[in-house]
DNA sequence: CGGAAAAAAGCACGAGCGTTTAGAAAGAGC
DNA sequence: GCTCTTTCTAAACGCTCGTGCTTTTTTCCG
């Protein structure tokens, strides 16, 4: 009972790895078995078949994912900084990951969009729990007075995301080393443009 | 040599649709083949490898984007109108695609991006070529005084980019009907902060 | 220590993959 | 109509994949 928790997170925790750089597709049971020095076997004595390891996969990122972005950010001071810090997180997350293949939601995103089933589900509501992250930040900046009162709090969070995404794909296919500073001024743009003065 | 090029075309085109939806890794010969009514071997008398494939993919991809996309917004006038031109016609592309599986390039970038190989290449030449093609028409922009003289045209680009991505995530993934609606005002904006006088 | 329970290994399966080879069908030029 | 070239097929190759079954090893508890 003891050792096959060990395993179990064990594997979680090279898969995330594996997945992000070859995505949940094509992540191989054989080679994951393999990393591990497991049989493949082995592995199936922890996952019944490759779609829940997938599932898993997701669910354990996403807990990894609130706790190093989200839940540090929650320190912050309600507003304008809490804001800023989901999206600076956001990029020490990425930048931390990106030798390793970078934000794995982004890297399914892509193949999964079009691959009905139990992981994109999955996958779904993670981006749909981040985006509503970033839009009640945005809200309570509003309510702070941070943010000019009709500030469109969903439109702002389609923005930051989309900016992030433009990071993650400037920094790993183009290789591109302004992509970090070009994302930050762009964000910073975005916070003058919702600021009451307008500066 | 008449029927060849045909059925050479054929394959491409069809290529093109499959590779949209299931990535250039995940395109089978097998699968391609049996859609076009052909034997694998069939297809390999036009291809000598799947590897070659993809990269003819990629070169008839680009010259399609290139003709549907940059071609008409160079009939548009110098300066603000071809920038928008730019960014409404690959709206266009994408959302007359998002059925067959959106934009090629998108879907093959993360797949690519952790692949050395001569399709990355390609694809990170497509991607170079398109940035650089905004890049351009922002800098004529700021030349016809449509866009204030120290707009860093290469961030703009990117910025431009980053919004196109964001709408085929939010339109591909979450399938969020507002996506189109939220790019659009996005760049508005973008548009607007690069005017000179402010608004 | 000993026995029950859990964990992992070994092995084999059917299917699909990209690719090769040899040969049949189709088309063009004389 | 015959011939030569182009275009395509049929069959098989070696490989990897996800998965199931049986057996062995390890772990845990009294």
């Amino acid at each position: 009972m003891r050792k096959g928790e060990l395993t179990h997170q064990a594997i979680l925790e090279r898969a995330i790895q594996l997945a992000s750089r070859v995505g949940l597709q094509g992540l191989s049971i054989g080679g994951l078995a393999e990393e591990l020095q497991l049989s493949k076997s082995g592995l199936f004595a922890h996952f019944r078949s490759k779609t829940s390891l997938q599932v898993e996969i997701l669910e354990a990122a996403t807990a990894l994912f609130t706790e190093r972005v989200i839940r540090p950010a929650l320190t912050q001071p309600r507003g304008e900084p809490r804001v800023r810090a989901l999206f600076e997180n956001w990029l020490t997350w990425e930048r931390e990951l990106v030798p390793e293949g970078g934000c794995i939601f982004v890297a399914a995103a892509t193949e999964l969009d079009d691959a009905p089933g139990p992981a994109r589900d999955r996958l779904v509501q993670t981006q749909r729990d981040w985006l509503d992250c970033l839009a009640q930040a945005a809200r309570i900046a509003v309510a702070e007075g941070h943010f000019h009162k009709d500030v469109d709090v969903e439109q702002f969070a389609h923005d930051e995301n989309a900016l992030l995404l433009g990071f993650h794909h400037s920094a790993r296919l183009l290789k591109e080393p302004r992509a970090e500073t070009w994302a930050r001024r762009a964000f910073d743009a975005l916070l003058r443009a919702a600021r009451p003065q307008g500066s």
